[in-house]
RNA sequence: CGGGGUGUGGCUCAGCCCGGUAGAGCGCCUCGUUCGGGACGAGGAGGUCGGAGGUUCGAAUCCUCUCACCCCGACCA
């Protein structure tokens, strides 16, 4: 065991909060809720970012940049949207410091004060709408597809690195359409974009759904999303995708010329994944060694680590592997650090969740063979050096299989199916994980049992199964199962 | 905003009750011996003890005020 890491089983928050620290990946800001990315985590985001750029992109949506400040004014212009976060922002009051006359060091100039104060964003739409109004005007400049990363600051009262920052990186897509259907279709896709990253790129199983009016996006007629479900039981929202409605479109009065030259208010959608999903990915797969990360987001996918100190003989070893990997697309780093020992840098490697590790002594280079360490599964193989770029190729490929093929395991294991309200508590408190249930389609029942147990519709899937059964809280007649979990 | 706690080298903390030359481990630097799973030895650098005021011959230690952070709850991605 890593003599760095709180065991998991021992307290979980501690064992999330030594990962994050021990891996590198961030650390604490002097301003509360903020964090430093470091580069080891920030190479992660990186490879997220740009995987989901490229899927973006490929999605026909283009990149834009919308400003950090937004005029206090703009956020009050629709209804459900105030409510949502006006309780969470940051406000800028004044735009000047002074010396303290009495010596305190710098203070606020009070007569810099601003006319309108100025919202540090929480999320854009307002002022994307506010400026969409200007760039639509016929159904020619329809659909309009932009996407924005930027960093957001919501005022949260609890933090946590990475799950929940007080300022936090993310995309947000913003969207204008000429018809419901389109901008329906369009929340869709990029939920199942959103789906298709999480699986496939962070082997993270998720469950497409939509949220209850309660966990709904505020301003949004439906909020779809992705939800994971972390190793202690406790689910996660990856990913959210808004169907806006014309609700910002008339706040803001954003409308178009039809074909039949009709004036119509446009069709919106907002979606969004952030640093979040860093999180995520750690709760996702990592262990009591320390991090674990999928090939395709591992900054480096394959380290060479020389036995027992570089050397010639080495060295021309490893830059024939290097280069076949390199033909292969493959992330390599011969680490030729003599300052320390082998048996540190494969402690130091594993915490940092390194898929694949090669060792080279003399002996192996006699034999021909390297020993490979592959993170996931911890186990040690011996293998030629012939040909061993395809056999290094291979096991990424088994390993980013691995990852979500466990991930998958533990997820579907963990959704229990429950009819009574004392073996929903039961299933809660001892196994964790979803509890598929009956509804009555309430707020008042979700906001009892939430009161009650801490869990809460985490989504209605997509395509769930209509079944007859009778609310596992009120008794109630209900047409399908909904997913409960306690949620980060 | 309630309840609990902590501020002492880069990190983790001891010292405070009972005032008297600021300590340990880890990390860092140098040299040497090592090296197939977190090496060892010797030497060395580094702190106005969160801040302000007070008591005292003398304050990390006692008193007052203040600031900050952490943990647990109410809000949220």
């Amino acid at each position: 065991m890593s003599k760095e890491i709180t065991p998991r089983n021992q307290d979980y928050s501690a064992w999330y909060n030594d990962i994050v620290k021990k891996a590198h990946l961030a650390e604490n800001s002097p301003v509360r809720g903020c964090m430093v990315i470091k580069p080891h985590g920030f190479a992660v985001w990186e490879l997220m970012r740009d995987a989901l750029d490229a899927m973006f992109k490929k999605t026909g949506h283009v990149n834009a940049y919308f400003p950090l400040l937004i005029p206090k004014s703009f956020l009050s212009k629709e209804a459900q949207h105030v409510d949502g976060f006006a309780k969470e922002c940051a406000v800028v009051t004044h735009h000047r410091l002074m010396n303290d006359p009495n010596g305190g060091g710098v203070v606020v100039d009070p007569s810099a004060r601003l006319e309108e104060e100025l919202i540090i964003r929480p999320t854009s739409e307002t002022i994307i709408w506010d400026t969409y109004r200007d760039w639509i005007q016929s159904y020619r400049d329809l659909p309009l597809l932009i996407n924005q990363w930027a960093n957001v600051m919501r005022w949260e009262m609890r933090t946590r690195p990475f799950l929940r920052t007080s300022e936090f990186l993310w995309q947000e897509g913003h969207t204008a359409h000429a018809t419901q259907q389109e901008a329906v279709e369009e929340t869709l896709r990029m939920l199942d974009v959103y789906a298709d990253f999480a699986e496939n790129f962070m082997a993270m199983p998720v469950i497409k759904g939509v949220k209850t009016a309660n966990e709904r996006f505020a301003g949004a007629e439906d909020t779809y999303c992705i939800e994971a479900l972390m190793q202690d039981g406790k689910a996660l929202q990856a990913g959210t995708s808004h169907f806006l409605g014309q609700n910002f479109a008339k706040a803001f009065d954003v409308t178009f010329l039809s074909k039949e030259n009709q004036r119509e208010h446009v069709w919106a959608t907002s979606w969004g994944v952030s640093t979040r999903l860093v999180g995520g990915l750690i709760m996702t797969h990592s262990d009591d060694e320390g991090l674990v990360l999928p090939p395709k987001l591992a900054p480096i996918q394959v380290v060479i680590v020389p036995i027992p100190t570089p050397q010639p003989e080495i060295n021309d070893v490893a830059e024939k592997i290097m280069r076949e990997l390199r033909d292969l697309n493959i992330t390599v780093k011969y680490d030729t650090d003599d300052t320390k020992r082998a048996g540190f840098k494969f402690a130091e490697y594993e915490l940092r969740g390194m898929p694949v590790r090669i060792a080279i002594g003399k002996r192996d280079i006699e034999n021909n063979v390297a020993e490979v360490a592959r993170r996931d599964t911890r186990e040690k193989t011996t293998i030629s050096l012939d040909g061993i770029g395809n056999s290094i190729k291979q096991l990424l490929d088994d390993i980013q299989q691995n990852l979500y093929n466990r991930a998958k395991h533990y997820r579907d294991e963990h959704i229990t199916r429950v009819d009574s309200f004392d073996e929903f508590i039961d299933v809660l408190e001892h196994k964790t994980g979803f509890i598929s249930a009956h509804w009555d389609g309430t707020a008042e029942t979700e906001e009892t049992i939430k009161e009650k147990t801490k869990a809460t519709i985490r989504c209605i899937p997509l395509n769930n199964p209509h079944e007859d059964g009778v609310c596992v809280l009120t008794g109630k007649p209900s047409k399908q199962r909904v997913l409960f979990a306690k949620a980060y």
